[in-house]
DNA sequence: TAAGATAGCAATCGATTACTTACTTGCGTA
DNA sequence: TACGCAAGTAAGTAATCGATTGCTATCTTA
């Protein structure tokens, strides 16, 4: 009962596609500077040369990888948010929509934040930039527009708050990473989130 | 005017120290992962096979740096809580000789949450676990100890606010890792350490 | 001062890495 | 169906890595 491997030509197109998915894999098990183009190939039942005739260089794959994470990550946070009843509560659907996003997908975290891309000067490193500061951005001004309903004070320093926000996703995917599994992940964040929104809130 | 280098000879325990020092210093400007034994040779004026005459693998060299880290860090945090009024008072002490600790070392961070050091089980992962799981302890017991006073409220999760403080800090290194520097970092962890004071604190 | 101990050197090893090249094979299309 | 292009292969390259080896030079100490 010989698992029949269908080898079968892919277009550029579709095999990029594939390696791209195959690294986000691969990043999640290893660690992203531990992931070779030989791992990748083996994954994918190909040799390791096959995958230059894709891409033409690794750096090439990593930015392919952080542009696809950003267009999923951002689909998925504008689409919490659109639903919405205020600005906190839209803060709140987005981080529980990023908390399923990374149970999902466990590379995600060690690739926005991974040593390797950071270090690089280039393109890599200003890609990560810009997701990066356009989330706080996205965060600070929905703490601004919460301001103008009276949800939060006048005097909270939005931006501050937005690193803290980000912060406390490093935080849990950290120890959830060292400690606990997925589930953890989960419920930790619900019990996590109500202490910064507590920090946030105006009170009454 | 050349600047004359002086050879000198050193016991293999002053060695030991002097490549720890210098190895926090290269990861500081390369990241972790991306420094070599023939980096560590080079800053110190040896060979790159010397290196080995005082420690038997390179891990050895890592396990020796967090062990350095963290009895530095530990001294740092005792004396800034024993000076403190009250446990609320104690965490905010540590935090400010922490975000000042960091300031001094920016390699520290990068070593803790590393993914080089994440990944591989064993004795290095081990012992930054503790490090981590230690410190959180810390926070936490601090916490219990407020409600005690009434500081913070009795349904805080003491856990949960401690994966925050150390969420937060982390935050903050990143943040200023990418943007600014050292001033920043610091001016920013005074904007940010209220708002989780906020989130955590009893309300009058 | 002689002798043992050991830090350091120069060279090299084997493994691994990203990337290249010459050749082969399969698929779309005219 | 035949042909041309592109995907895939197999082998190889140069560079780099951690680690080892045989030897030398220097320090300690009896």
């Amino acid at each position: 009962m010989n698992q029949e491997i269908v080898k079968k030509r892919m277009s550029s197109e579709e095999r990029q596609g594939e390696i791209i998915r195959v690294a986000v894999e691969l990043a999640a098990d290893k660690g992203v500077d531990s992931v070779t183009t030989q791992d990748m190939a083996e994954a994918m039942n190909l040799t390791q040369g096959a995958i230059f005739r894709h891409f033409a260089t690794k750096d090439d794959i990593w930015f392919a990888v952080i542009v696809w994470v950003r267009e999923r990550l951002m689909k998925v946070l504008d689409k919490a948010a659109a639903d919405a009843t205020d600005p906190l509560n839209a803060i709140e659907r987005m981080f529980f929509a990023h908390i399923t996003f990374i149970s999902k997908h466990p590379a995600i975290p060690r690739l926005l934040f991974s040593e390797l891309l950071h270090k690089k000067n280039g393109k890599l490193r200003q890609l990560i930039e810009g997701i990066i500061s356009g989330y706080e951005a996205k965060i600070a001004g929905l703490l601004e527009a919460a301001k103008a309903q009276s949800l939060v004070p006048n005097d909270l320093d939005s931006h501050s708050a937005a690193i803290l926000y980000i912060g406390m996703i490093q935080g849990l995917v950290m120890q959830s990473s060292i400690f606990g599994g997925k589930r953890s992940l989960q419920q930790q964040a619900a019990k996590t989130f109500p202490i910064f929104l507590y920090g946030v809130k105006t009170r009454s």
